[in-house]
DNA sequence: CTGAAAGCGCTTACAG
DNA sequence: CTGAAAGCGCTTACAG
């Protein structure tokens, strides 16, 4: 070799604009054809071990990357994953994206995000469109345009790989990530069964999500094994918006013989749940308490700290990519441990003993 | 034309899988080359009003669209567009991307995103190599990366366009919106001084914010023109973190003739102000006026709902991908009216009238 | 105003 | 195990 000069990489920063290397550069320099050097690219086993590795040491040294584009066009495929979300709430959105990130990083993929609106009538075709323009190579899809049933036929029907997250298994469990929000219903339950209370309310979150059926469904359960019936009184459906978390409470609160604990389908209504209680002069925890789901930052920042369910978003999103990224390649199934993504309760002061009598 | 069967767009929803329309069948239907059908893509003059028009018109029918990878490909350049940044704040991040999405629809981009680490060594060369790799049409930078004095010569030399979002000018016009941090500071200082605050501190950002420089800068030039000594003790650093405004103002609050209000570089670190001032016993706004800046849900949730900037980050997003894509068209140039963008006050419950004495 | 050729940087399908 | 040819779907540079 004739000296750093005659190398084109991209990672030279002296001043000097030059093109970045491409497959071309390094067959010339390797004395092979691009396609060995294509073949080490996408690790094909039909090359030999020390052609390979005289290859891969020049891919080193050049610094080549391949070009996602060409190789894009060529494979009819793109490397960008789409994150496809209707869900309002921003730090669901940015830990989601976060954990993504995560599992990409180093894989040469790129997130492209797509918020939508599943009520409007064109939403299918946008997404379709969307994915087939840009050729994704797979989407995430999070809840709660993840438990749209109409959207997994699409997919198939233009072989985009997916996965799934939502709170019970909707599909194959290689395209799912699941998050057992009834579990997390449960064990708020537990909680405040702990604390002795026996009339409790919850709000639950709105029924176009299924994790307010599960959060719901979990809590309800355990009380019931418990010997404590959830009246179906004290059951109202919120809209996971903190205006319907005060409205809901105002409710629930109103009534003569009032529930001594709410278990709210969010942070964001609890936080209301606190608001209302403020205004109608209930102290929390002496009088109410009250138990909230995702454990956002909003939950130690008001007034008591939120008593919650710790949902871990970012791993979720870590694990989605990766079974994504690997449900291409031999390596696919699943690989993660369930219990890892379990919701954790995380105590702080907004829940205390039933008050006597 | 022999009917719809003839027909190759990607909108036919039945059942049978085609592959999409592509530029060779335009031409063949419209019976010109692929070029001219090239030249009505990319809006060249060159083409006959009425050649123009058929193709148009074949265009629409078939639903062809361009492939972004094909033509990315020719063109050197992809149609992505990369929001660049290193923000603690999901709620700032989720509306800034909302914001350029808004500025993106319908052009045929899309967002990537690409949170990054400013303090890490690696974080230039690494921001270039995503640039250049991808051939990113065009990067968003917003704060604090957008403030990195070394990022604007790299994106020169890889000819990368860019739009920096701070708080004030700092390079050509045409590449900045300039959220007027410094207009917030001095309205904040206004809004106190005509409630008749006399001891008034701040609680400013991290000095490697720009923000955190602009808000306190005029925030004490309105105290000044109006004869209130901001006093060097009663300006202490925090880092936006909701820690850092409780520590902060134990600092403020623990001293003889403790402030009678505080005007917090941020909601988070203001919604520490009402925490520490909860533990210490002060009641909010009758002896301790807050406000914050922001207007994230936050400062809505807390107790007492805090006064507060409101800063449009999402009309801020929105122009600035607006910008983003006409910096390389004839229509270049500033479109928006500043004022659009300035912060506005939110008054809510957590400032009030001065103490007498 | 329009087109045939060559090319963007890769991979597939076919030989050897 | 390796390579020459053709192609992915577009655009640039050059003719006419």
């Amino acid at each position: 070799m004739i000296g750093r000069k005659g190398i084109r990489g991209q990672t030279t920063t002296d001043g000097e604009r030059r093109r970045r290397a491409t497959i071309n550069d390094v067959a010339r320099l390797a004395n092979v054809s691009k396609k060995t050097v294509s073949r080490v690219i996408n690790q094909s086993p039909f090359v030999r071990e020390d052609t390979r590795e005289r290859i891969s040491a020049i891919i080193a040294e050049m610094g080549f990357v391949p070009d996602p584009q060409a190789r894009g066009l060529a494979f009819r495929r793109s490397f960008l994953i789409g994150m496809i979300y209707d869900n309002p709430t921003p730090q669901y959105v940015v830990n989601m994206q976060q954990g993504l990130l995560d599992g990409m990083r180093g894989s040469g993929f790129e997130l492209v995000v797509h918020p939508c609106d599943r009520t409007t009538p064109a939403f299918l075709s946008e997404v379709r469109e969307f994915i087939e323009r840009q050729k994704l190579f797979g989407v995430v899809l999070s809840p709660s345009v993840s438990e749209d049933k109409r959207l997994p036929p699409i997919l198939h029907e233009i072989a985009c790989p997916y996965i799934r997250i939502a709170s019970i298994a909707l599909d194959d469990p290689e395209v799912m990530v699941v998050t057992n929000d009834s579990v997390g219903g449960a064990v708020a339950a537990r909680h405040l069964l702990d604390l002795g209370h026996k009339r409790i309310a919850h709000i639950a979150g709105p029924s176009t999500f299924r994790s307010a059926h599960e959060r719901k469904r979990g809590f309800a359960a355990e009380l019931k094994d418990n010997g404590v019936k959830l009246a179906d009184r004290n059951v109202v459906e919120g809209s996971y918006s903190f205006e319907s978390g005060i409205a809901c409470a105002e409710a629930l609160l109103g009534r003569a013989n009032r529930p001594t604990a709410i278990f709210a389908g969010n942070d964001e209504m609890a936080a209301g749940v606190l608001m209302a209680a403020r205004k109608m002069s209930l102290q929390v925890p002496r009088d109410l308490s009250v138990v909230g789901y995702d454990d956002f930052q909003i939950a130690s920042r008001i007034w008591p700290p939120l008593t919650t369910l710790h949902a871990p978003t970012r791993d979720i999103g870590r694990i989605a990519a990766d079974q994504l990224i690997r449900s291409t390649s031999d390596a696919r199934g699943i690989r993660y441990d369930p219990n890892a993504i379990l919701p954790k309760l995380v105590v702080r002061e907004s829940s205390g003993p039933a008050p006597k009598k």
